[in-house]
RNA sequence: GGCCCGUUCGUCUAUCGGUUAGGACACCAGGUUUUCAACCUGGUAAGAGGGGUUCGACUCCCCUACGGGCUGCCA
């Protein structure tokens, strides 16, 4: 069994910034603030850019955007490893003076050449320092990279809170490099010691770092510092069950929020995804929150599905309340690169949002099926709508507008007045609605005539009439 | 090549030795209707394959197949 640390739960997360925020980052990052969130802890953030040369200030940029979107706040400043190399070249030489580590002189050169003659031999060996035993009076004066000393029998074995007791066989890893020969450190050193000088409690990440575990597992033992809770989630796949890339179309967690999800349906889906609470499929922050935990994380790498994503996002527009969706539309606006909404059509969007918001998918249809509300007169009809307001149709709305004139404004109202018009012209409510449609919205397919009427009010939905058979 | 992980309806999943294998999305059919939706009712659909263990396996073990990861002075 998994036995947390007494401490409070530290978590991070670790991303390099070599490009946008990814999908399955977006991902792992939710994991990691649920899981502390929702107990109280604490939930950090640290850039992996020792490789100075992949890694951009844009790209730490845009992971900072894509998670302030996705709502995970962290504490404290987002930390640059880089900034901790001393600290990590001083663990290493420390790790040297403890003899759990040595310095090894071979070039690259050497290291290169002995794998291509391995390879070339049909044989997959891996490089074994000559230094490892050597005496340190026999050391040359020359450039070094301090290795790992390594284990060479045993086995080490991984308590992960997801994928079970996984046993790795000591003389299957090498004896890694932790700093490297220009005094750099290696990812697998700085990890560890960030980690563990940050307090990180529960390491939770991608599951292609499972085996990483069992070397960073030997730099804690080599510090005798404590082993954090591992807990390795599998990654995202796309739809077709590879691994998602650049020809699945969205990876990037911007790229969702300019399709017009909401942050709150994305984080539903993605904490879904792969994570199971019971049958619970729709649910808010609250609720995961209090429900989160590492024991209900699956052990199968997922598939993204779109129609799921739009279904948990047209369940959340229709529950969130008018103040924040009017707040995301901006956002979504913004992120499209489309124009924002005027002072008065925020208004006449207020007004639209409690009529059109139960009906759609994603906010750019809101846009869509508030139109009636955001446009001004005369109404534009599309080439369907004039169809409606042939000379037939226009007569309707003609007989029509008197009784509306004095028509108490409200469903109860409008209903009685509406259906004795088409009863007295001896058509179905549907006939009468289609001109109707058409003179309120220039449009054929809109939300009910009653909400468009009530929305707009009296006065624009006679004069809209009246444009129409004028 | 070696090592590690995985595999329940099309998809996400529930099940933690005994269930007619449940739910959600999608799909199909019917209903409702004021266009598009929404909504209501019903339906199709799953334990990769083969061996064990057991009174009894989706569940435990082994093998195979398939998928993924690691095997760097990348992260």
């Amino acid at each position: 069994m998994i036995s947390a640390p007494d401490r409070p739960v530290v978590t991070r997360f670790a991303p390099s910034p070599t490009g946008d925020l990814h999908i399955g980052g977006g991902r792992t990052a939710l994991f990691n603030w649920l899981y502390a969130r929702g107990r109280g802890g604490k939930f950090l953030l640290r850039i992996e850019d020792t490789d100075r040369e992949r890694s951009t200030p844009a790209a730490t940029a845009a992971i900072l955007q894509g998670l302030t979107w996705l709502g995970l706040d962290w504490d404290g400043e987002a930390v640059s490893q880089s900034a901790g190399k001393d600290r990590h070249a001083e663990v290493a030489h420390q790790m040297v003076a403890r003899g759990t580590a040595y310095k090894c002189f071979s070039t690259q050169e050497e290291i290169a050449s002995f794998r291509a003659a391995a390879e070339a031999g049909g044989r997959f060996a891996q490089f074994l320092s000559p230094w490892r035993d050597a005496d340190p009076a026999a050391h040359p004066d020359a450039p070094f990279a301090i290795r790992m000393r390594a284990p060479r029998q045993g086995e080490t074995v991984i308590a992960d809170a997801v994928q079970g007791r996984v046993v790795i066989r000591n003389d299957t890893l090498d004896d890694m490099i932790v700093l490297r020969s220009d005094g750099t450190p290696t990812y697998m050193l700085a990890v560890v010691v960030d980690d563990h000088d940050m307090g990180v409690t529960h390491v939770i990440r991608g599951d292609d770092h499972l085996n990483n575990a069992a070397r960073q597992q030997m730099v804690y033992d080599a510090m005798g510092w404590e082993v954090p809770v591992w807990a390795h989630i599998p990654l995202i796949h796309g739809p077709d069950g590879k691994k998602l890339s650049k020809r699945h179309g969205a990876t990037a967690v911007g790229d969702y929020q300019a399709m017009g999800y909401p942050a709150v349906a994305m984080r539903n889906y993605l904490a879904r995804l792969g994570w199971a609470h019971g049958d619970d499929e729709f649910f808010g922050d609250a609720e995961v929150l209090d429900w989160f935990a590492l024991e209900g994380i699956g052990r199968a790498p997922a598939r993204l599905d779109f129609k799921k994503l739009e279904n948990l996002s047209g369940q959340h527009i229709a529950a969130m309340d008018d103040a924040a969706l009017l707040h995301e539309l901006d956002g979504f606006l913004a992120a499209a690169q489309r124009p924002a909404l005027t002072p008065v059509q925020r208004e006449a969007m207020s007004r639209a949002l409690p009529y059109v918001k139960d009906r759609v998918k994603i906010l750019p249809d809101l846009i869509d099926k508030a139109h009636f509300a955001l446009i001004t007169r005369p109404v534009v009809a599309d080439a369907q709508a004039q169809v409606a307001l042939d000379p037939a149709g226009q007569q309707l709305l003609k007989s029509l507008t008197p009784h509306l004139r004095n028509a108490q404004w409200a469903k109860e109202g409008l209903e009685p007045v509406l259906t004795a018009a088409a009863t007295a012209a001896g058509i179905g409510f549907g006939k009468l609605a289609a001109p109707l449609r058409a003179a309120l919205a220039g449009r054929t397919v809109t939300p009910s005539v009653y909400d468009m009427m009530l929305v707009i009010g009296q006065d624009e939905t006679i004069a809209r009439m009246e444009d129409a058979f004028g």
